[in-house]
DNA sequence: CGTCTTGTTCGATGGTCATCGAACGACGTG
DNA sequence: CACGTCGTTCGATGACCATCGAACAAGACG
């Protein structure tokens, strides 16, 4: 079962996490599963097609901001909330407060 | 003299702060401002034309990261620093710990 | 194996963004 | 007023981005 790239924790790059965040649809995915701590990919509720969430979730795990596993057929996505917290303190936790809870569609 | 327009402290937006800081230039911008307190505009050290300049500091006026008061032929731009803390606790202190100065060019 | 589920990639599309030189506008000064 | 300084806007350019349907790939299961 081969294993997904990331960043390490020392090439994580500010301006990199700021693009990353700075999208309505990434920043709804970083609330989500800041909401429940993991998340398959087929459970985000975010009114886009399965390409689209692909494209937007690749670019959160090669930005650095979150981990994905391979779990069978499912694909299981985190924060890497102590590797954000150790390169950038304070960074994703004034994020998430800042981020109101989409209204439901 | 007319003031400029800025978004009022309530209509400030995550997404459109973090898109703001999401380029290197205008994180560059806000780091140089956040040195000096306050800047001309033409005392940026940037490497990049008069007409980039005014672009990347109107993105910033608009996304409400930064304030642009004229004075005389000048234009004065400091950070709205109460602002972002009131509206994003510890957003921009932690943007600014996490990017290094740019290597003099 | 064949089928199903989950998720990715390809390629196309339309829109957005960063860049700049040239021209313009506002202010200050003599 | 005319000129100089500072800064903005216009329009063009090339690159980048978000979107999706269709096709594909990998794992699980019977």
């Amino acid at each position: 079962m081969a294993t997904l790239d990331h960043p390490d924790l020392e090439d994580l790059d500010l301006v990199t996490v700021l693009q990353a965040l700075g999208d309505p649809v990434r920043l709804e995915i970083v609330r989500q599963i800041a909401a429940s701590g993991e998340r398959a990919c087929g459970t985000f509720d975010l009114g886009i097609s399965k390409a689209t969430r692909s494209h937007h979730l690749r670019l959160l795990r090669e930005a650095g901001v979150t981990r994905t596993v391979p779990e069978g057929t499912r694909r299981i996505v985190s924060l890497r909330e102590e590797d954000l917290e150790a390169r950038f303190p304070g960074l994703l936790s004034s994020v998430l407060a800042g981020a109101p809870p989409v209204v439901s569609r």
